[in-house]
DNA sequence: TCTGGGGTCCTAGGACCC
DNA sequence: TCTGGGGTCCTAGGACCC
């Protein structure tokens, strides 16, 4: 086998940019781009961080996505910050998918921003890399006004860290052979697999750029960091053998959902309304995917932002809301101290088909709550979220549903990736 | 009204079995 | 009485990514 072209294309600052050009076809002359600027969560309801910004945004405040609103008004006063827009940014992510599939059967989306294709063999079409990776940055830029950053080279963490290397709307190559002079210079924490807390390790160890890493000795790495030092090692020195760009996603291993609730829950029945209403929302897309699940685990938040979780499995896998709901409620007793709790989350695992019916001796009964939810799942998808809903609800400050990002009705993001 | 939400993978320790 | 060790499952927690 020939070697392989991978390219990695990812939308700069993609929901500002997003935002700014939808303002500007509605006319604004402000483009959001080109100011100070910020995409930012609702303070209200404690969501305020930054979700993206602008370019001068981090030039000029140092602004880093995922810090609070609270935080980056006081050094920036004059700072726009948009609410988010997801159903926008889905049909952006979507249009800009469709163009990629011009040049390349083999696509892999990595997240709402980011995608590889393969554009092995497709050089007969289309040119030389650099020639279409050109043609593909300036067909999204004219057809759908925002820029993309483009990694060349022959696996997927070179192209990644090479479309990294200079923004915005850039075309780089970063082959093997150029790892040393493009790759190995910066700093170590920019290597993709080396985050908060090995970044402190490293420097520790004296490494404090990606060359450095890549010339310490992989055994040291792996004494000190176990088979993380040796995959980090690795990176550092442009190897990836996962290679390939898979068209398929991989399958699902697990389905969650958690939100931060605008008040500190203190009292565990208002927990078992967020349980419920999160379980709502994980159940329905559990269903939707064709799962049932054997795991259940379900996470707290404290006021402090301690963070714990307590899980227990299933003896045969459901996808029945209202099974799952008591579990919920049975782990939070078992595991809730007591703190003021900030965040709830439930999350499914160990995933299999639906579309077997398990034998049980509650079968009957079984049966009915299968009818109960398929029902309520037919509701709320024709007539919206609030067709149906429990009422413990009613007057009680909290939504029916909740958890991931939900625009009116059941646009989930994660859902349609 | 300072700090989101959705994922994946890895490790460590205890229980339990042979 | 003395004293193992391997393998697997379960659970909690931490790390990383976008």
């Amino acid at each position: 086998m020939g070697k392989r072209i991978i390219f990695h294309i990812d939308v700069n600052s993609a929901y500002l940019s997003w935002e700014a050009v939808y303002r500007l076809q509605r006319g604004e002359s402000l483009d959001l781009r080109t100011v100070p600027s910020v995409v930012g969560g609702d303070e209200a309801s404690r969501h305020g961080i930054v979700l993206a910004k602008s370019m001068s945004a981090k030039a000029l405040y140092k602004i880093q996505t995922g810090e609070s609103l609270f935080a980056v008004r006081q050094r920036a006063p004059n700072l726009i910050i948009a609410p988010p827009r997801y159903d926008l940014y889905m049909q952006c992510h979507k249009a800009m998918l469709s163009i990629l599939e011009e040049y390349s059967p083999s696509i892999q989306i990595f997240s709402i921003d980011e995608c590889f294709i393969d554009y092995t063999n497709m050089e007969a079409i289309w040119g030389p890399p650099l020639d279409a990776a050109h043609a593909i940055g300036k067909r999204i830029e004219k057809e759908l006004g925002f820029t993309v950053n483009i990694g060349i080279s022959s696996n997927k963490l070179l192209a990644k860290m090479g479309g990294d290397l200079k923004k915005p709307n850039m075309v780089h190559t970063l082959f093997p052979e150029e790892v040393r002079t493009k790759m190995w210079p910066l700093p170590v924490e920019d290597l993709y697999g080396v985050g908060r807390a090995t970044a402190p390790k490293l420097y520790q160890m004296g490494i404090y750029t990606i060359g450095e890493l890549a010339n310490t000795d992989p055994e040291l790495l792996k004494y000190k960091l176990k088979s993380y030092g040796q995959l980090i090692w690795d990176y550092a020195n442009g190897i990836e053998e996962s290679n390939g760009v898979k068209d398929s996603r991989p399958p699902i291993k697990g389905i969650g959902n958690s939100t931060t609730i605008n008040f500190d829950v203190d009292n565990k029945y208002d927990a078992y309304k967020i349980l419920l209403s999160l379980t709502e929302m994980v159940c329905m897309r559990l269903r939707q995917a064709g799962f049932c699940a054997q795991l259940v685990a379900v996470s707290i938040k404290t006021n402090e932002f301690k963070h714990y979780s307590h899980q227990k499995k299933f003896y045969t896998p459901t996808d029945h809301t209202t099974v799952i709901y008591e579990s919920a409620c049975r782990l939070f007793d078992e595991s809730w101290k007591g703190e003021p709790i900030r965040h709830l989350g439930i999350r499914l695992s160990e995933l299999c088909g639906n579309d077997f019916i398990q034998l049980s001796i509650l079968e009957a009964h079984n049966e009915k709550k299968k009818k109960l939810d398929e029902t309520i799942d037919n509701l709320r998808m024709k007539f919206g979220s609030k067709a149906a809903f429990r009422s413990v609800f009613l007057h009680s400050g909290i939504h029916p549903i909740s958890g991931g990002v939900m625009e009116e009705e059941y646009q989930m993001m994660s859902s349609l990736l």
